[in-house]
DNA sequence: ACCTGAACACCGTTCAAGT
DNA sequence: ACCTGAACACCGTTCAAGT
């Protein structure tokens, strides 16, 4: 996690993780069978960090925002993560938080397809809006950031609207997040028994 | 493409790819400056199979489901795009698109913040959705699939709920997209102007 | 039970040299 | 303007051998 944290994920390698623990590469492969497994284990300690909420019984939206707020925290604290969510995510963290977004949609009322469908579209867009702010908030990409800020209003004839009220430009991730977030439940309310 | 569509996203390498345009590798750097630039290529290609809707000035609810239903189907045509959307989508199919999009919705009365919110809603799900279809769904996941399965009855004291109604077991993956795409835009109604 | 070194079969990319 | 070959600095992984 700290090699992945400092360097992010192109520069995470078998020799240099191991360099980092003292050994040698091959050492490695007694503790894990392929660097795949490293991947995994290492994004499943993100939602390690992700607060299970302590329901009361009390307000299934309340609880569902919170999960999904700190999903969204523990993927954009480590934004090395964002290139790895195309990996099952079968680690014990994943499953009891998953495990508690389910069994609180079904306290609430959610039978299938409703409850299938609320559960997936809350995690799909958590891990969309995190993929895209990592992918262009981040440090490294601040030129390129700038770049298609600069691209979009060369071709402003082309994109006119994109130019004009752009994303990139002003673009507050909270609110954009919170406002996204907001349809969604709002738009799950229905669906609710 | 066809090199991806055929062996995935892992074994596109520049090497391979010389060798399918009958030259060496070496060659292709005078056509292009980096490998993902190739990937970038790729990627923007893909967008371009998406028909833009024809917009007769009606229902922008029409018109936005058909942009982010062409979305989806042309990322589940190159599964390989799951793991390669965590870069910046940049080229001019995309933004083509895009533009549409935004246009679409300023059309419909959205000012910011709603317009910027409801923008990053609609594509952060549907590329999160896409993500973790290509995820599970694809053939050698097949496996995978039947592991996590079984994985969950096993442990189904500790996921109670997931082994009951959890997802990738009966999971029709249409519907519960559609389903999504509902919340968001019944949510995405109260924003309208 | 755990660690090591040598080795294999690859990578992306550069660069001088060719036509 | 475009292509080639040799070369560099890496990869993930295996496996016999050590302690």
């Amino acid at each position: 996690m700290a090699l992945l944290d400092q360097e992010g994920a192109d520069r995470l390698t078998m020799r240099r993780l191991a360099e980092r623990l003292g050994t040698g590469s091959t050492t490695l492969y007694w503790h894990v069978k392929t660097k795949d497994d490293v991947l995994d284990l290492a994004l499943d300690a993100i939602f390690g960090e992700v607060e299970i909420p302590r329901t009361d019984g009390g307000d299934w939206r309340e609880d569902v925002t919170a999960l999904i707020r700190g999903w969204r925290a523990a993927l954009l604290d480590h934004p090395w993560s964002a290139s790895l969510l195309g990996r099952p995510l079968m680690g014990p963290n994943v499953l009891a938080r998953s495990e508690f977004l389910h069994a609180t949609l079904v306290a609430a009322g959610f039978t299938d397809p409703h409850l299938t469908a609320a559960a997936y579209g809350l995690s799909n867009y958590v891990i969309g809006s995190a993929l895209m702010q990592a992918t262009w908030q981040n440090g490294d990409e601040e030129q390129a950031r700038r770049a298609a800020h600069d691209h979009l209003r060369a071709h402003r004839d082309r994109y006119p609207t994109l130019a004009a009220h752009g994303p990139l430009i002003g673009n507050d991730w909270d609110t954009t997040f919170t406002l996204g977030l907001t349809y969604l439940l709002d738009g799950m309310k229905t669906a609710e028994r």
